[in-house]
DNA sequence: TCAATATGGTAAGTATGCATACCAATTAGA
DNA sequence: TCTAATTGGTATGCATACTTACCATATTGA
């Protein structure tokens, strides 16, 4: 079987594909933000005081890279990371003002730029690709359940 | 706009289920390579003696990726690199016997597994998947050029 | 209650990936 | 032809990602 007609080998052009738009499109609006460092504070502004543990399930990441990225969104002082006195083991997450500042003024950079990624699908492929994608990680059609 | 619309998390999300399918039947295998090598190690063998850049290329990666994988290709002594004569800067990249022992056994593997990947869709939609990902990424159905 | 288990987090190791900078070698163009 | 631009490769630095191992803390169950 050719590479090109291998999913695992389609799916890593379009993570690449993706992940290029994301940060030409950021850096483009003067963001300096990763894909993941946005998904992590948009999960944390919805979550508020949210673990890292649940952080990390909810975007779909293992616990040791979310320490990483955490580290990093800390390092930037748009979070601050402390120990849960209910289970000491844990650390709550929350955004700082900044945190807050950054993140509204990338939302809409971020959702502008997500057409950016499929643009060589027309409306309705596009739409038709996210419905498809969605089933296959198990999302079924938007059904998203935050615990 | 809600992460679990966006194409660039159902993207991340595909890929992370990709590598993690392929991880999981390769060791089931025996086998100890990752997507990234297998890809290489094939396109090596369609292509013997073939030089870094045009590996990189023909792959979709930059030159210090391929540079990394190559060296750990070169380590489990399944390639060899040497200087091309004609143009000093270039490595010809050959597989070993080894290396083409390794490609034979992994190949049906890596072939079996690619419908695992999409194992949430039905056959129809694995195959509408596939195209609709072929176009978004420039692959006009099948259409590869190697240069 | 107390040992076994599970869970949250970190650390270390490996493997992508990309950007930038740099060196060496080749090619293009004035 | 001689300089300028391009190209192949490596090195470095940063940011994912996952595995395994480990520590500390909670929870469970006999």
């Amino acid at each position: 079987m050719p590479l090109n007609a291998m999913p695992g080998h389609l799916i890593r052009r379009l993570h690449q594909l993706s992940t290029a738009t994301f940060s030409e499109q950021m850096k483009a609006a003067g963001i300096d933000m990763t894909s993941v460092q946005f998904a992590a504070l948009q999960t944390i502004n919805d979550t508020p005081g949210i673990d890292q543990a649940r952080l990390a399930h909810h975007i779909a990441y293992d616990r040791a890279t979310i320490g990483g990225v955490v580290d990093r969104l800390e390092r930037k002082t748009w979070v601050i990371r402390s120990i849960n006195p209910d289970d000491k083991r844990a650390r709550h997450v929350t955004l700082t003002a900044q945190g807050r500042e950054v993140l509204h003024k990338a939302a809409p950079v971020v959702s502008a730029l997500q057409s950016d990624i499929l643009s060589g699908l027309s409306g309705a492929e596009r739409a038709q690709f996210i419905a498809l994608a969605s089933k296959a990680v198990g999302l079924e059609d938007g059904f998203d359940a935050l615990r």
